[in-house]
DNA sequence: ACTATTCCTATCGTTTTACTAGGATTGACA
DNA sequence: TGTCAATCCTAGTAAAACGATAGGAATAGT
C-alpha cells in the first residue's frame, strides 16, 4: 500500500512540464534529464497518459510533450489514478471490509482531488528554498 | 495502491475473533472455517500479531487465540498497521511529493484509527441483513 | 532525404505475493 | 507421564508485479 515508483516518476514528469508550460514542446532527454529520471522508463510511463486529455504532443523533428491544460487545472487524482491500477477498487470479499475500503478510497480521491498540479510546483520552490538553511 | 490479502484476512481473523469474544479460545482451524480463510495462510499471518498485544495466544492441547481487548478498543490501524509494511512511510526522492505522501499517511491513519473492530462487526452484521432484500 | 523525435514490442532480473508442506514444540488433561 | 490437539518454525514455490532496458519502426519538421 505504497506509492509505486511509476507514480512518483508521473508526478514528476508533469511537476517539470508545468514548470516548463507555455514554453513549447520538452522532449523525454529534457524532462528525463532535469529531473534525474531513467529516460526509458519514462518512455514507458508517458503512453499510459495518451488519452487522458492532460498531455499534448508532436511527433517527429521538434516534437515532444506539454501540458494540455494549465497546471491549476490539473490534479494529483488526474495524475495518481491513471498510474496506480488498484487505487480506484480497493477489493475483498467481504461486505463490511469493502465498506470501509470504498470510504478510504472516497477519502484519497478528495484529498488528491485537491492538490492542483500548481500547488505542488509551489511546495518544490519552497522546499528548495529552505535547503539553503540546512 | 491496493490492501493485500494480507491484510483482508487479517482484518477478516479480527472480525471473526470480535465475534466470539469473551467465548474462550478459538483455533486456527475454527478461525478458517468460519470465516473461509486458508488455514495455513493465516498461520503465516497470525504470528505477526504476537507482540502486538492485541491477541492473547495458549499452545498445545485446548489452546488457541482470543483478543486481549474488547472490539471497541482494537481499531483498523492496529490492524493493518502490521499487515502493510510500506503503509506508514510512503517515500520519494522529492520533497514536494513526500509532503504530500505524508499528509496523505496522516489522512489514512486517522480514518483508520477512527474505525474500531467493533464498528466493523456491527457493519457486518447490517450488511448480512440487507443481503435478505436482494 | 535527413534527422530528431515519439511509438511499439519484447525481454529480463528481482522482489513481492499468496500460498502450501511438513515436521518440531508445547501443554492441558486423562 | 503419555497422549494428542494445538501452535510454532522453516522452507519452498508458482505467479504476478515491479523496475527497468533494448532495439528498431513510424513520424514529421527542416
Amino acid at each position: 500500500m505504497k506509492l509505486s515508483s511509476k507514480s512518483v516518476t508521473a508526478i514528476k514528469m508533469f511537476i517539470d512540464l508545468g514548470e516548463h508550460y507555455n514554453e513549447g514542446y520538452s522532449t523525454l532527454v529534457d524532462i528525463a534529464s532535469r529531473k534525474d529520471i531513467s529516460r526509458k522508463f519514462l518512455e514507458q510511463i508517458i503512453p499510459l497518459y495518451r488519452n487522458s486529455g492532460l498531455l499534448t504532443v508532436t511527433r517527429g523533428n521538434q516534437g515532444g510533450y506539454k501540458l494540455s491544460k494549465a497546471p491549476n487545472q490539473i490534479t494529483l487524482k488526474d495524475i495518481i489514478y491513471i498510474t496506480e491500477t488498484g487505487l480506484s477498487k480497493f477489493e475483498s470479499t467481504d461486505q463490511a471490509i469493502d465498506n470501509i475500503l470504498d470510504k478510504i478510497d472516497n477519502l484519497l480521491s478528495d484529498y488528491l482531488e485537491s492538490i492542483t498540479l500548481e500547488k505542488l510546483i509551489e511546495q518544490e520552490i519552497e522546499s528548495y528554498s529552505n535547503n539553503y538553511y540546512i
